[in-house]
DNA sequence: ACTGGAACTCAATATTTGTTAGACCCCCGG
DNA sequence: CCGGGGGTCTAACAAATATTGAGTTCCAGT
């Protein structure tokens, strides 16, 4: 298999590919597999010899803390295009394990063939090294709004980033999304306890800013979810440039 | 001047440097400068043309958030040898500027040579590379520790991951760091408050974990903190691997 | 249609954290 | 020597969030 558009339209967002580019991109072997909600889609672990984009669904990185409690922390979560683990070609492994979200589609690239990338493409380096310092921005994005914002405005901050991640791929319009999340699995991405997130969602609701049930949401009032949630699309890098 | 040696160092401790990458690293032109605590190392903007490495004492990684109550959250700290703003080199910049904590010097790079590191030599780029994504993890252990830990453990998690990244680059020894943030400061790097963050100090000295006046922290009980702070320092890929 | 389970909803209560206000302490300039 | 400012520390009270337990809805399987 080739690999698929996604991860290109991804790239060809921020900047120009060169035919080569192109070219080298659509030659790299693929192995594509579906997963089931919940389905650990790479382990946690070391020594890691392929990485993943995220074709269909979504993906969300879970760390389990070790003691009795068995706490989960969910660091991150991925959308169609999204390089999920390609940090994992230049770390010693990856401490979290990757898991579906929702039925996900997910697409295997071998190291060996990103080493031969850095060895001859170094425009395409780059970019791959982009997408990576792409997801610590986010990262970063996501301390901010934990340690800023309250709860209410803490999840409309997650629906604004992943409504915006979604439209840049083409997987969402209309101030419509799907979020193939249980309010459990909010708890574990937002740090509160599910009856919290319950009582956030119904304050979203109560300020008609969105309707929510279910999978499904409907922003109603996007300038007062981007307000309440103070977010700024900025550090998701979405201009194109040359790099 | 040449590029002084702890970034080397860092480096050196998670890979091995061939001469030719030792030569190209040591050729690279910098500028050095030193910096008053809370100085602005770098302003937060787009286009940044050179990226800096700390020498000695600590920057952060500083968000001003809009709107009326200037709220401040810093996401991340660094120490001697740390290429810090290292992705604003692949990024159209950065978003969040980078000030000293405490007295700081630093030394910049030139993005021109980091794009010629690029084009002819994929293993230091790679490690470059590395460097980011080892900055991503901590990223993540911070937003684990944000949700899973309560104020106490979190300030220990925060003191056992400063401490092993001080001892990996010899800054540190027989379980004594200088720390040179006010109770404030840790505030907007924890997200509470700085009474919280007081009451959080004295339960650390009631539990006789360590001792701690002013900047200057002596760690009593290693084992203790650990525990509480659950800290395993995997994710900070200490480990000597070819990459 | 029944049934069981899982998720969502809600209220009462407990714990954690924030806010306000002030005391203490140390350093430094007048 | 005195006085002011900033940082640390403490207490009392207010607000946000967690926990527990129970009721409700929805859906898959029988």
């Amino acid at each position: 298999m080739a690999l698929t558009e996604y991860f290109v339209r991804y790239l060809q967002r921020r900047d120009t590919l060169t035919d080569d580019d192109l070219a080298r991109l659509r030659s790299v072997p693929t192995e594509i597999r579906s997963f089931q909600p919940g389905d650990e889609i790479v382990p946690a672990g070391p020594n890691k010899t392929r990485s993943c984009l995220i074709l269909k669904g979504m993906a969300g990185r879970l760390h389990l803390l070790p003691g009795r409690s068995a706490q989960r922390v969910i660091t991150a979560l991925h959308v169609p295009g999204d390089f999920v683990d390609l940090h994992a070609f230049v770390l010693h492994g990856i401490e979290h394990s990757v898991v579906a979200v929702g039925p996900a589609e997910a697409e295997f690239i071998g190291h060996d063939e990103l080493t031969e990338i850095t060895e001859n493409y170094p425009h395409l380096t780059r970019l791959l090294w982009m997408s990576t310092a792409i997801d610590a921005a986010i990262h970063r994005q996501w301390l901010v709004a934990a340690n800023a914002l309250r709860s209410s405005a803490h999840l409309a901050h997650l629906v604004c980033e992943i409504y915006t991640r979604l439209m840049a791929v083409g997987a969402a319009r209309d101030y419509r999304l799907t979020l193939p999340l249980l309010q459990r699995e909010l708890a574990d991405i937002l740090g509160y306890s599910s009856i919290h997130i319950n009582r956030a969602v119904r304050d979203l609701r109560d300020r008609e800013l969105l309707r929510w049930t279910g999978t499904d949401i409907e922003i109603i009032d996007w300038p007062g979810l981007v307000r309440l949630a103070r977010f700024d699309p900025e550090y998701l890098d979405l201009e194109r440039r040359r790099r």
